[in-house]
DNA sequence: TCCAATGTTCGAGTATCTTCGAACCAACGG
DNA sequence: CCGTTGGTTCGAAGATACTCGAACATTGGA
């Protein structure tokens, strides 16, 4: 058998938003590296995993987007040896509107 | 001198709400019992700091409600023995509108 | 077929968070 | 004036979280 956990071709584990407890999403957005990946997908839509400029390794970063795809903030595309991820934005202002735009807003005007 | 870091008739740590980063914020309200406090808060307008059920010690209590106060969430009064927590819901809305709607619903319906 | 590129997982180190009991302070009441 | 009551702080224990290098899997091209 020899599983070590590595199942290749990853299911990826994307929940119902509805069944993310709120303070897990609130949990993924309170990290400045998370938020940095969440506002750089909410400019540009579709975003490969290497294309994010954050200042972090890439186990980090992998790391960060699994934390961002388990709270159902963020939906992966696997595409030959790359990956690409995208916001779940019509969602998660269904399911709690103004949520993004407040986390999204750099500094809101007072 | 001897001083222990208590300052007896504390000075309440209250910052400008400006000041806070979004992450702490969102901290704050990423945790059971602080949201437990905030949705107590919610319905109920000013409370004795006595007079939240959640199920954790005064210590742990305590604690909690500085988080929240630290964050800007909160502000408290002193008076007697006792003190007066309440939400600092009208500048939470200015400043992230729709975040605490967002927190404060049990389950949005769809 | 072998190698390079992209991501993921593991293991470990470090730091931060949550929780509590104990000790403490301040205010009020007998 | 002393004890009670409401809260805070301290110290410590345990649990999570963030970070990285190393090892690995998968894909695709030379």
């Amino acid at each position: 058998m020899s599983n070590n956990g590595y199942t290749g071709h990853v299911e990826l584990h994307e929940p119902d938003l509805t069944a993310v407890p709120v303070t897990a999403v609130l949990a993924a957005l309170a990290d400045d590296v998370r938020l940095q990946i969440v506002r750089a997908l909410a400019e540009g839509g579709e975003h490969a995993c290497n294309t994010f400029d954050i200042g972090v390794s890439k186990a980090t970063r992998s790391h960060h987007l699994k934390v961002l795809r388990e709270a159902g903030i963020t939906r992966t595309r696997a595409a030959g040896t790359s990956r690409y991820v995208r916001l779940r934005r019509d969602e998660l202002n269904k399911l709690y509107p103004g949520l993004l735009d407040a986390v999204l807003t750099p500094r809101p005007p007072a």
